[in-house]
DNA sequence: TTTACATATATTCTCGTCGCATATAAGTAA
DNA sequence: TTACTTATATGCGACGAGAATATATGTAAA
C-alpha cells in the first residue's frame, strides 16, 4: 500500500507475495516494418516458443534498474532510454507462480538491433505489424509465450499513440537520417501512407532538426541531405520518467 | 520475468520478493478544480499526513481486483473504471520495507465522490491544480505521505493528455449534463479557458453526446439543454485496458 | 556529351478546423 | 414591459494539412 493500512498491526510479511519481474519490448526497424527482438525458450514451460527478454526484479534495484540490467545482461545493450509501458498482472499468466510483470520498452536504431541480435543465442527478430500478428523473416506466425502477444499490443498502441507529438521516432533512427527514413518510421508505426510535402513541412517546422549539409551516400538518384535531430525541447511539467501514455 | 530464466534451474523463491500493492488516485470536480480524495494516516510513519487510499495485492487476486476491492473496502465505491496509470518501484519510497505500487485512477461525478469521501473516518478530499500543489479547502499546502505527490503528478499528465480525444471527460459528470458542465471539467483538466462556440462545435460534431430535451434545473438565466453521454465507440483495436497514456 | 529517369525539394491551391466577434433566443427579476 | 444574464447560432479570418504540380539534382544509359 504504502497509504494506509487495513488494521494498524497489519503484518504483511506473513502474506504470501508475488514475484515481480520486468520483461522488455526491444523494437527496431527492419524492411520498413517494426521488429521486436525476442529470446526462444529453451525450458519448460512454453519451451520452444518466443518471449520478451525478462529478469526478476531485485530487492535492492528499482524498476529502471532491472530493465536496465536485463537489457545489459542478456542483450549486451545499454545507455538507452526505457519507458515503463504498463504492469501486467493476470494470475495465471505464469504457470509456475504468481508473477507481475512491469514492462518496458525500448527503441533502437538498426545498427544497435542488429548488434543486441548477435549479442546471444536464441535470440531473434520478429516483425510485428498492425494485424497484430507476429511474424519472422519468412512470414511465419510465431506463436508467443506467456501473455506476450499483448504486451506488444499495447507496445504497438502506444507507438502509435506517442508518434504524432513526441519524439519516439527519432529512436528508431541512426545519428543521421532523412526525411524519408524518419517518414519511414512514421508509416511504419502508424500503418498509414503519409503525404510527402505534409509531413516534411511539419517536421521541418517543427524545429527538432538540424540539417547536416552532407548527403545520403549510394544513392542511385539525387540524394537526399542527412538530418540530425536536436534533442527534445525541456518538458515544461513532465514528472520524472512519468511518460505520457498516448 | 515470465520469459527467459537467467540458468535453467534458478530459483526464485529463494529470492526476497517486494510487497505489492495498489494505491488509487481517485478525482472528482469541486469547485471548478480536480479534486483528490485522501485519507489522513493514523499511524507511523508519516503519521498525520495524507496519502492516497491503498492496498496489498494479495496472491490470488489480479491487479485489478486488488484495485476493485481496496475501492470497496475503503470507500464504499464499486463499478466504477479504473484505469491503470503507472508503476512505482523506487527503493525507498515506503520506509518500511521494499514496496512497489501500482497505481490506478478512476474518476467520479461529484454525486458519487461526495459519497465515497462520506463513507470512512480520516477521509477527506483536496483541490489539484496544474501548479503540482495539493490544498486543502482553505487553500492550505498538504504535504502527502510517501511519493504520493509524484503520483498525482502522473495522474494529471495523464488526464491532460486523454481530455482531448478520449471520454474520459464524462466519468467527472453525472449522467446528464450541460455543454457548460463538460466545459468547465475541460477547462479544470486543462487549466485553460476555452472558446466556448468552438467547444461547442467540436462537442457536438464528435457525435457522442445525446440531447435529451430537458432542461438544466433551477438556472437564474435561461437554462442550458442537459446531454446524455451516448457512449464510447467501439475502441477498434485496443487491448484489453491498455490505456493510451497521452 | 547528351538524354532519360528517379527522387528530393519547393510552390500553390483548396479545404476543414479553430479562435474570435457578433447576433439572436430564452429564461429570470425588477 | 424592461433590464440583465446566459444559451445558442452564424460569419469571418488565420492556420494547418492534403493534393497536385513544378523545379532541382543526382545516376545511368545512349
Amino acid at each position: 500500500m504504502t497509504s494506509s493500512d487495513p488494521s494498524p498491526d497489519y503484518d504483511p510479511t506473513q502474506y504470501d507475495r508475488p514475484s515481480v519481474t520486468v520483461d522488455l519490448v526491444l523494437i527496431g526497424l527492419a524492411g520498413g516494418e517494426l521488429s521486436v527482438l525476442l529470446k526462444r525458450r529453451t525450458a519448460a514451460p512454453q519451451e520452444g516458443r518466443w518471449a520478451l527478454p525478462g529478469g526478476f526484479v531485485r530487492i535492492d534495484e528499482t524498476l529502471e534498474e532491472a530493465a536496465n540490467r536485463v537489457l545489459r545482461e542478456k542483450i549486451g545493450l545499454t545507455g538507452v532510454s526505457l519507458e515503463q509501458l504498463y504492469t501486467f498482472g493476470a494470475i495465471d499468466r505464469d504457470p509456475r507462480m504468481r508473477i507481475i510483470s512491469v514492462a518496458y520498452m525500448a527503441l533502437f536504431d538498426a545498427a544497435s538491433f542488429a548488434r543486441g541480435m548477435a549479442s546471444g543465442k536464441n535470440l531473434g527478430t520478429a516483425s510485428f505489424a498492425a494485424d497484430g500478428r507476429v511474424r519472422d523473416a519468412a512470414g511465419t506466425p510465431l506463436p508467443l509465450a506467456f501473455d506476450h502477444a499483448t504486451i506488444l499490443g499495447v507496445a504497438r498502441e502506444r507507438l502509435r499513440g506517442k508518434i504524432d507529438y513526441s519524439d519516439i521516432g527519432f529512436g528508431l533512427l541512426p545519428e543521421r537520417f532523412t526525411l524519408r527514413h524518419l517518414q519511414d518510421v512514421h508509416e511504419a508505426i502508424l500503418s498509414v501512407r503519409l503525404n510527402k510535402p505534409a509531413f516534411r513541412r511539419r517536421m521541418l517546422d517543427r524545429g527538432w532538426l538540424v540539417p547536416t549539409g552532407e548527403r545520403e551516400p549510394d544513392a542511385s538518384h539525387r540524394p537526399a541531405e542527412l538530418f540530425r535531430y536536436r534533442g527534445a525541447p525541456p518538458t515544461p511539467t513532465a514528472p520524472a520518467s512519468a511518460g505520457r501514455h498516448a
